[in-house]
DNA sequence: TCAATCACG
DNA sequence: ACGTACGTGATTGAA
């Protein structure tokens, strides 16, 4: 509990420029290797919200006075949405053209219940193997995950590959791209160079593996947020706006938003996310407004 | 200087 | 048999 205060309760306002009044962050093009930006000195993207005193601190992130208010955009389900779009798997790609809960309709699927049988437990189990798949699961890492024995573990993600089997085999084939190319490529063909791929040494191999499930889909949604923030940029410049983009926090965009611009901009903001790519599925974007960062989600 | 920890997506 | 979920940055305390 000391990080809370160390890192941002005692740090933040250190960081406010004497001449803007602002906290300014660095954002960083060249370092994550998945094409992802990341943010120094303050690092803004990881600003607490999952425990209560945490989000006491992102209240603190207020818009610049009484003329604006901050808006909140961010993609739901972007990684899954692209993993079904890049396998084509039939069933994935069904359950976001319906707009279902896709972490429910994993679980209706993996348990092999109705969708209205689904409970919490289920659901959140679901949730852990559909972020599983995103990163490379293994039998013993979702078993640590959910605590269970790993032959259970591995039951559910074998029913998880029989229920989405393109899944299974897009998994496969971005691995044997890895192996005989050596690097994978997102959907602007951004590079993931795996040197190790064909290694000898399990571990290493392993982890490249993974890396070849995960680069493609974590970059490819990287490069459609990127693709989103300069057309926002453009339709701010054409319309005239005074509102502002803020902050960009991988699938999220915050933006200080003037009072009499409210409609004009969310209507560019979510038209300019939702449709930065053409996908199989549909991408579809959140957004609220608040006098806070906390209330705007 | 570096590993461990903890903050986020 | 092996060792194991992806990507980051800041702080802390041991070496």
């Amino acid at each position: 509990m000391k990080k809370l205060k160390s890192t941002y309760v005692d740090s933040l306002p250190e960081l406010i420029h004497p001449k803007t009044g602002h906290i300014h962050t660095s954002y960083m093009q060249a370092v994550a290797a998945t094409g992802r930006l990341s943010s120094t000195n303050p690092n803004l993207q990881n600003i607490p919200i999952r425990t209560e005193r945490g989000r006491k601190i992102r209240a603190a992130f207020v818009p610049r006075n009484e003329n604006f208010q901050l808006l909140a955009a961010d993609y739901s389900q972007i990684e899954l949405r692209i993993i079904a779009a890049l396998s084509k798997d039939e069933s994935m790609i069904e359950a976001f053209r319906n707009g279902t809960d896709i972490h429910a309709a994993t679980a209706a699927k993996v348990f092999e219940v109705e969708l209205d049988q689904v409970d919490r437990e289920m659901r959140s189990k679901a949730k852990m193997v559909n972020f599983g798949i995103i990163y490379g699961i293994s039998a013993y890492g979702l078993s640590q995950r959910l605590s269970i024995p790993r032959k259970e573990a591995k039951e559910i993600i074998d029913s998880y590959f029989e229920k989405y089997p393109k899944i299974k085999s897009y998994m496969d084939e971005s691995i044997a791209f890895a192996k005989e190319h050596g690097y994978v490529e997102t959907i602007m063909k951004r590079r993931r160079y795996l040197p190790d791929i064909n290694g000898r040494n399990a571990v290493v191999r392993g982890y490249a593996e993974r890396n070849a499930i995960n680069a493609p889909i974590q970059g490819s949604a990287a490069d459609i947020i990127k693709k989103a923030m300069i057309d926002i940029h453009q339709s701010f410049k054409n319309k005239k706006f005074e509102s502002k983009l803020l902050l960009q926090v991988h699938d999220e965009l915050v933006f200080d938003l003037k009072n009499d611009e409210i409609e004009a901009v969310k209507e560019v903001v979510k038209d300019s996310m939702e449709n930065a790519v053409k996908l199989i599925v549909p991408l579809t974007v959140e957004m609220d407004t608040a006098d806070n960062w906390l209330d705007a989600h």
